[in-house]
DNA sequence: ACACTATCTCAACGCCCGATGAATTACCAG
DNA sequence: CTGGTAATTCATCGGGCGTTGAGATAGTGT
């Protein structure tokens, strides 16, 4: 969890040399491109998902980003192309079929909400995931990109694995419940650190989010749901 | 629900006299105090409301605020100073104990669970209200007042009245989770049409609902939290 | 009717933002 | 070594924002 606010450049290794006769005007940092890999597209990422989920996205301005990756801010609009490209690839949340929570979840066995709720809880505290749902969460009401993200994670990686083995009626209504609540629970987690939820342990929170995910999806319905 | 781009100017008698010779420049609005009672603190901070629950803080401008109020963006700062005087007024929920929703929960019998889900939902369903709830749950990750303003809704309106007729343990951890819930299904009702939870009459969406809230105040928690 | 105050518009200032284009340096294939 | 391409900084532009102060008009108490 990079947290720092210097810019952290990997390396510099000498003053090629110092023929940059510029004048009077002070040094701001090297012209020019930097030696050794590159990394900065990444850097870049990383710290427009961890600005745009603590702040909004109208808050955050691409200065600040490009400031907290040590970079300057016509460099996102060479990778990203403008602030909205930059937005749209920090909520895209970097998830793969091999990820370990997701891995596990598939591999484990026993009560398959439990089991979904351990997974959760995981992702919730795996970098990049957190920031990018968190992102996608806050942003949905207003923002069709992040609502259209939002629904394709919770049909991917939620509800497609649980309704498979669980074959429930009402998929959706249930699911829909049942997200907006694992939501409720992650984001008091995660922005209200004076929240009883932020001092639980992983453990705990499974414990006390599975009964209630469980009756969500398992209950039966009232009778106007035929 | 005033869904109207148009100003909407409460009257317009007759022009007093047209001695403005103001050159050539295009005659914007009438100069100096309107005629008539003034309503437009009221007309703006409603405007503003919507705005706000609608787009965000910061994706509001005081000029589409006071554009869509039908008055000049300087009365904003005249009236509450400045735009965030302007934001906590409007994250004010306009409630009072008198409240129609909430005399009535105080008032009917029955299943305490139920009647706050009943109350609940017409609360949402309360213009001035609903926006003013909306704001506050979407900026409460990012902003200590609308954070603060939460907190109070739910212990003042919620908890209090409902926790008082119970009688539970851990009224706080139960009172969180069920907040969260019902806080994810209005949103949802609210801001996704294409929702199922958008589609459903008030008494569907209580129906759905008080299960889960009863569960989650009455059940047994887990034994490690004693 | 007269002064005082509250309401309202207008014009403008300074600031910060996102975007653009040119110049500079490093990497890489031949 | 050489030419092309990618990465990086810098300076700058136009625009929208929140805020301010001055001036005009209407209400109000005496």
């Amino acid at each position: 969890m990079p947290q720092t606010d210097v810019p952290a450049r990997p390396n510099g290794p000498g003053a090629p040399d110092a023929s940059n006769a510029a004048g009077a005007s002070g040094a701001h940092g090297a012209l020019g491109r930097r030696p050794g890999p590159t990394t900065t597209a990444q850097a870049i990422l990383t710290h427009a998902r961890e600005q745009f989920s603590r702040r909004g996205y109208a808050n955050t301005s691409l200065r600040s980003i490009a400031e907290a990756a040590g970079v300057d801010p016509a460099l996102i609009a060479h990778f990203f192309g403008s602030k909205r490209g930059l937005f749209e690839a920090a909520i895209e949340v970097p998830l793969s079929p091999d990820t370990p929570a997701l891995a596990e979840f598939r591999s484990s066995q026993g009560d398959p909400v439990e089991r979904l709720a351990v997974m959760y809880v995981k992702l919730w505290d795996t970098p990049g995931v957190a920031q990018a749902l968190s992102t996608i969460v806050l942003e949905a009401a207003h923002d069709t990109a992040a609502a259209k993200a939002m629904a394709r994670f919770m049909y991917t990686w939620v509800g497609q694995p649980l309704v498979d083995e669980l074959g429930t009626d009402h998929p959706e209504l249930r699911l829909r419940m049942m997200v907006g609540f694992m939501a409720a629970i992650a984001l008091q987690r995660r922005f209200d650190p004076e929240s009883m939820f932020a001092s639980l342990t992983q453990e705990q929170v499974v414990a006390l989010m599975t009964p209630t995910m469980r009756f969500m999806m398992t209950s039966p319905l009232p009778q106007e749901f035929a």
